[in-house]
Order: structure tokens, then sequence, then C-alpha cells
DNA sequence: CTCTATGCAAAAACTTTGCAGGGAT
DNA sequence: ATCCCTGCAAAGTTTTTGCATAGAG
């Protein structure tokens, strides 16, 4: 099996917590805190975060910290930007080339805050 | 005196506490966090917090959260991006425009992390 | 069988809040 | 005199840690 596999490559066991984990976040392609998907699995919330610093560690996952003060975390599959509205809380993947921006630093996350465009317009209302 | 009357004109009481503050964040040229300047003012950090919030409301300060956890402020003059080392945890003022990078969005603040220049050698070692 | 993984509960770290007293205008 | 400001202490929130038990290989 696959996701089998992976762990193994990475001399981690394969376990139920780790296989929820894993699906659950290489079937949404999105950024997702533990508050996210706590309904959605069933381990404790220190098994939660010690397994994303694991997988975190082996390259196999990225994470950020938004202005919620919570983690965000996303399979390393192309790694990319964000955009996070403060007023709303909404995570946009963007896809710019982060690597240009800068030189002679190793970047590996950039994440852009501001006020996404439908809280703009709801200012004026 | 022109601090006083920065305050005077955002409708805020010119207190010791607040001259302190405004002072301090015009001296140094970098972001600072509560930790950084605890030891140079005399108030209590709910104090301290508080004002914070304030003179950012009144955009007279900027904010940013670190991956060390703490909020660091700046005065809001010529606002920038930021780039912090994850490893040593340096905050480097950077002077990109990222407008140009997303529209339909407000951005106020762009921060991008990563290994700065120092760290990325001290791997090899 | 051995070593890693997990659950539970408590700790940690930084920031915010409640409240009562003090100070500016 | 009226509000706003401040200090103290306690609460809040998310993540981390210690420890005993369970489970993978």
């Amino acid at each position: 099996m696959l996701n089998k596999k992976i762990f193994q490559d990475n001399a981690l066991k394969f376990t139920p917590a780790r296989e929820q984990l894993w699906s659950l976040f290489q079937d949404k392609a999105k950024p997702m805190s533990y508050e996210d998907i706590k309904d959605f699995i069933s381990m404790d919330k220190a098994t939660f975060y010690r397994n994303m610093s694991i997988l975190e560690e082996k390259n196999l996952i990225n994470s950020f910290e938004s202005s919620d003060k919570k983690r965000y975390y996303e399979i390393d599959n192309n790694p990319h930007a964000h955009f996070i509205c403060r007023i709303c809380g909404e995570i946009r993947c963007l896809d710019i080339d982060m690597s240009s921006i800068l030189s002679d630093v190793e970047i590996d996350n950039v994440i852009i805050y501001g006020k996404c465009e439908k809280c703009k317009k709801e200012d004026f209302i």
C-alpha cells in the first residue's frame, strides 16, 4: 500500500492515527488546523500535534501559523505562498514564485496578510 | 511638542507610558516585542499591550507576529515586508513592493519565513 | 520482545481582561 | 468632576510535555 510505504521509507510506524492524518491531508487540498479537522479524526490533540511535527520534520507536511494563532498544515507537494484575510480569516493559496523575491536566503514560507476582496467591499456597507 | 500633538490629534491622552513607548519606537528603527523592551520601560505588560493596540488602531503603529509567537511592533512610517529566519529568529526589513503581486486585495503585511544567509551556511558545519 | 506511539492531564508561553484605584484635562 | 489610564492578578488560547499504557514490527 502506498501510504504505508511512505511511512516506512521515513522510518515511521504505520499507525491508524498517521493513516487518518495522511489520507485526510491528501484529500483536502487546503491548509487545515487541528480545530478544522478534530471532528474527523479519532485521536488526542497531543497525538495530532506530535504527528504533524514529525511529518513536518520529514518534509512530508508544511505548516504556518495564521493570525488566528492557529497552526495550519498541508501536504508538502508544490510549496506556495498564502494570502490570509485578517478580517474573515480566509486563507488563499497563491501561485507566486517565492525564490525570485529574495536572494541569499532560503525561503520556505510567504504569508501575505490583508483584507480580501469581499471584506474590502463590506467596509463600505 | 510634536509627540504630544500626535496623541492629541488622535484623541489620546499624553501619558508617561505613551510618551515612553512612542519615543522608544521612534528611536529604534526595528520591530520590537514586549520582551525586547521590557527592561527599558516602566509600565506593566498589560499597559504595554493595551497601548500598542490603541496605537495600532490609530494607524500609528504596525505589528506582526513572528514564529517565536511574540508580537513585534514598529512605527507605521513607510510600511514594508519582513523576512524572519526560522532558525535564529532574525527579523530583516525588506524593501519590496508586494502590491503588484496580488490584485483585488488590500495588503497590509508581508512576512517571508526562511533560513537566513548565516544559518544556511551553518547547516554545513 | 523492544521500542515507538498514544491518551490523558497538566504545563507553558504570550496576550487579554476584570477590577479598583489614580491621574489628566 | 469626569473619564480615561494603569497595575495587579487571574483568565484565555493554542501547543507542548511527562508519564504510564498500548501497539507496531
